[in-house]
DNA sequence: TTGTATGCGTTATCAC
DNA sequence: GTGATAACGCATACAA
């Protein structure tokens, strides 16, 4: 014997209806305070229907109707990069002000995994794609086939007929080598990224501007790989170099926190024997030891403007915004007791 | 003049099917490798079809008919914790595998926010919901309703009516706690959660456990948040104690980052003068100064089991899973010079 | 103010 | 092996 008749089927809007005694399109005027307008009393009976069944709208049918799905998609290389665990954050948050929900995927620095996650959003009808892309230039044909808005996160510069957000990279990084240099360094090395990006590259040519400023050498160059580990290995060479530099600037947080570790276990002292600079700012670098000096990325503006860019839909416009990274001081360049010579 | 016949409507599978001048049905066998056979000759007409069109399934469509959307939801705190990010990676490549998309949301601590969330996402046709939830006894009512799967994560014991995973909270809290006491420690803090949920009280209960079993005596316990903040602030309250203990346990990494910074601001030594133990053992915890020994949760393993538990998709029935965290010995505990005592 | 009816792009059942 | 065609649940133009 069954005990209830198995109401398995999910209440629609016609079930409403019916409880209502109503037609569905008032079911639908109410549910969106639609194009019509209902009488107070329906609506109310339309309500308690709803609260009765526990009525919830199906997204599916909803999406297919309007052409919109209400989610967005938001590809970057790796959320546990707290860099771009911010910016996911901070991407959702403002994507739930208008409703949006965020599908998060991580493209592991894979462009083709990048390519093939980036169709899988498009055919999920995504009504936008946020991208931090592995590459300068990323294949982005089908969206644009689509006509799904696009905008390209954590870019140097404006990509041809995209809409893309970033910060002024090569003048942040100016001002980082300044600052060490108004630290009275002279030996300024650099651990950079192994690809060879725009935002890496412009990254690179700021700490050469503010060396060649000050006519400077340029003190010694590492590539490695974006993470921790990079920044580790990296950090082990430049500490093993004869004429080691006495300040370090770092492309990332993360590459950063690895540099610490092999300054650590090496028995150097940051800042006394080695200042350092990191780009991205992100939470990690305030808790590391000692805490980073930081170009921060203002990443819940970026992620603001990624949003709304994405809401103006024109997509097939060229429109790049640059935000500005600005020094977050703490005690890894040696702002702390011989802080005389600073200005700002 | 108008320069092409502005395509704008998407290709569906009715203009597949007239360029391949077969039917709808055909079309769809093709891309399903439908319930029915189609002649190879027939298959590379669509296929070609498809391809010159840039055909692309609309995935509102498909989930209307089907009733399933192929994406799951994921409930975090906050995608910004090192841990949860690591399980957020590891949810997503894992739900990758079966070809299901995952939308991630941070209800902020917020009991409340929750629940909105999860509302959102049932309207959204997830298949499945995982949820690390603030609270000890979440409100899932609607989901059970809307027949939709759900697997409770980071939980220490079993939920009725729910698939849930977690580790061993209590018995890993008690080995972290004797690995100290093998150390020789005998005043052995601990930094706890705000909350009093059920993983806090566990750990708690572990620490207590290996005290007692020691005969030892309770260190002091100081609870605070659960971010870097909480510990630097449990810290600097810990080390000001007259009687100051000489190891710690932590329930979080992110809250021994933050005890690490005190620490270092007290010009305290880890592990000489303080040995310090986490739980979690995410990446960060790895590249602190010193680096931290910690109980590791193996969050890859765990991200499948969940993903699994969701494909059974059977709600209702009560099913707790419980994976072991492991013991990560690194310099915080004091595993470096005098090692000797120590066995496994 | 409310009801009726149509179509969104798919899948799958039924005929052929 | 292939072609019609009926839903899936919703939003809205149109009729009343």
């Amino acid at each position: 014997m069954k005990p209830t008749p198995e109401r398995r089927r999910p209440v629609t809007r016609g079930d409403v209806a019916l409880h209502a005694g109503v037609s569905t399109a008032v079911v639908s005027y109410v549910v969106n305070a639609g194009p019509r307008n209902v009488a107070p009393a329906t609506r109310e009976r339309v309500l308690d229907a709803i609260r009765d069944l526990g009525y919830r709208p199906n997204a599916a049918a909803r999406a297919l109707k309007l052409g919109v799905s209400g989610i967005i998609g938001l590809v970057v290389s790796d959320n546990t990069n707290p860099f771009f665990a911010d910016y996911a954050r901070a991407v959702e948050s403002e994507a739930a002000v208008i409703d949006l929900s965020v599908i998060l995927t991580n493209s592991a620095l894979s462009a083709t995994l990048e390519h093939q996650l980036v169709q899988k959003l498009i055919s999920r009808q995504v009504d936008g794609l946020l991208l931090a892309s592995t590459e300068d230039d990323p294949d982005l044909a089908s969206a644009r086939e689509a006509h799904i808005p696009v905008v390209l996160l954590d870019r140097a510069g404006p990509e041809e007929g995209f809409s893309s957000v970033g910060v002024n990279f090569r003048e942040a990084s100016r001002l980082a080598v300044e600052h060490l240099i108004l630290h009275g360094h002279r030996k300024i090395g650099i651990i950079s990224g192994l690809t060879g990006g725009a935002t890496t590259r412009d990254r690179e040519l700021g700490w050469a501007d503010a060396l060649a400023a000050a006519g400077l050498p340029e003190g010694p160059m590492v590539r490695a790989d974006f993470g921790r580990i990079g920044g580790y290995e990296a950090g082990r060479q430049l500490l093993s170099l004869p004429d080691r530099p006495t300040a370090i600037y770092s492309l990332s947080d993360m590459q950063a926190i690895g540099l610490l570790r092999s300054v650590h276990e090496a028995g150097v002292r940051v800042p006394e024997d080695l200042a350092v600079i990191s780009f991205d700012g992100s939470a990690e670098s305030e808790y590391s030891w000692p805490p980073l000096t930081a170009m921060r990325q203002p990443v819940a503006d970026m992620a603001k403007a990624a949003i709304e860019a994405l809401g103006h839909g024109v997509t097939g416009i060229t429109n790049h915004q640059t935000f500005r990274a600005e020094l977050v001081v703490r005690r890894s360049c040696g702002c702390d007791a011989p802080a005389r010579e600073l200005s700002e």
